[in-house]
DNA sequence: TGGTCTGTGTGTCATTTTTACACTTTCAAA
DNA sequence: TTTGAAAGTGTAAAAATGACACACAGACCA
């Protein structure tokens, strides 16, 4: 009785994705282009999504997601909320987008919103001969998007900025071997201000979840920098002991 | 052609409510009583909720959820996020309670949970005849909810927790009038742990919002302690000043 | 091969914040 | 008037924070 409903798209639910990425100078985030169908220039970029199926949970729907258009699998994913404005589909040219991509182009729709952070290196678009249309952009330059994905992408950077106060989840956008400068200005890109070299490391350094490799960089036109990564056994420790205070 | 699927109850979509309320010693959460017709004895109670209309907003229904049971209108409310297990209606009681008050019992389900702060006061069940229903639970003495509800009550808990930490909201849920002992007992509710008074008190005159009354309990069997209220105004100038660390 | 360029890496001190801790006061009730 | 019960108050040690400047290593170039 329950099995007839399994594997169907539910027409009034979806889930969007802010995938962020770090080029080690900026934060990214992967949209997809709709391309020349469309009526307004500055409304072409979306955020990845689709409706669910009814016989998936929403975090696997949006890891379905992730995966169909980057291959990834194993990411971090985190629920932002839902978004369901009644009217989030007033715009002309996302409705006549609807109507080429849905069996229920008006159905109201509510949309469970999920940002996850992706190693940059591991998907690369341009690379990707089935995802052409997507592209990674600076968040910084992102000032409209389909529907109301705009404000969805405020709300992921928010919540990732809450996020990496508390817990070190930035270690997911970086490669394996990376910098303290690169951890800095990771951090810099997502809290969206300075932060004191100084006393960024001192506090790096005090929290004891980065290894030390004793490999420097190299190729780099000026003195190379330490290369260290991420000890998870240690932060499984921290957090184990009800540690929560990364502090930024 | 939007307006034609106005005004009708949307079966996908549920909003689901956390109502806390603090009686002075301990936090409370306002649940619904499936009554006599259930199966089994501990899965009787409920989170009020309900699905949404279609031309209405998470929010506005949350509100409307709120005000039906308990006709309060402009209490704090805030987003938990999006709960949508497809097997969230695995409980055989709760799929009898389904079929007896649902068009469409065996509909996929997902449900934006809300939490809401209210004084106790202003909302008493028993007073309140059209909701005998309903009742104040100790938040610790719940062990047991329908649907996934108790996962959701926990998500509220840590929510709320996360919340106070950085906005004092608690005054939400406090009379106009209150003394710092209740302040300090209703922050140990919430975050589940003992604060030093001496040094809660230190730190709660260092916010410096709260307007001390020259007003004293009475009746008390002994010392009374002084009356305060918050400080809307001094509070606002703090946020709007990007103040964020309420720190407990 | 010596100079320049560029990002790396390091320490200290003053201030603020946090933590731990115990006794006197005030009122009501007996 | 005594008793019980919560209110209210200060300090000292430890930890965390914030502000700040210069020498170093390697690449590149002249």
């Amino acid at each position: 009785m329950q099995k007839k409903i399994v594997s169907e798209l539910n027409p009034n639910v979806s889930v969007d994705c802010v995938i962020f990425g770090f080029d080690l100078e900026k934060l990214n985030v992967l949209v997809i282009d709709r391309g020349e169908n469309q009526l307004a220039e500055n409304a072409r970029l979306a955020l990845p999504g689709n409706l669910i199926y009814n016989n998936e949970n929403l975090e696997q729907a949006a890891y379905r997601v992730l995966e169909e258009l980057t291959s990834l699998k194993d990411i971090y994913l985190e629920q932002i909320g839902a978004f369901g404005d009644p009217n989030r589909i007033c715009k002309e040219a996302d409705r006549a987008w609807l109507q080429s991509i849905r069996a229920e182009p008006e159905a109201r729709v509510i949309t469970v919103a999920y940002f996850s952070l992706v190693k940059m290196e591991d998907y690369m678009p341009y690379a990707a001969s089935f995802a052409k249309n997507a592209a990674w952009i600076p968040a910084n330059e992102i000032t409209d998007l389909a529907f109301d994905h705009y404000d969805i992408l405020q709300a992921a950077r928010n919540k990732l900025k809450e996020k990496i106060k508390i817990q070190p989840i930035g270690f997911n956008l970086l490669p394996e071997k990376f910098t303290l400068s690169q951890l800095h200005k990771l951090y810099e890109s997502i809290l969206d201000k300075d932060l004191d070299k100084r006393n960024f490391r001192r506090k790096v350094q005090k929290l004891n979840i980065l290894t030390q490799l004793n490999e420097k960089q190299e190729g780099v036109p000026h003195k190379p920098s330490e290369l260290y990564k991420f000890n998870e056994e240690k932060y499984q420790e921290l957090t184990q002991h009800g540690y929560d205070n990364f502090g930024f």
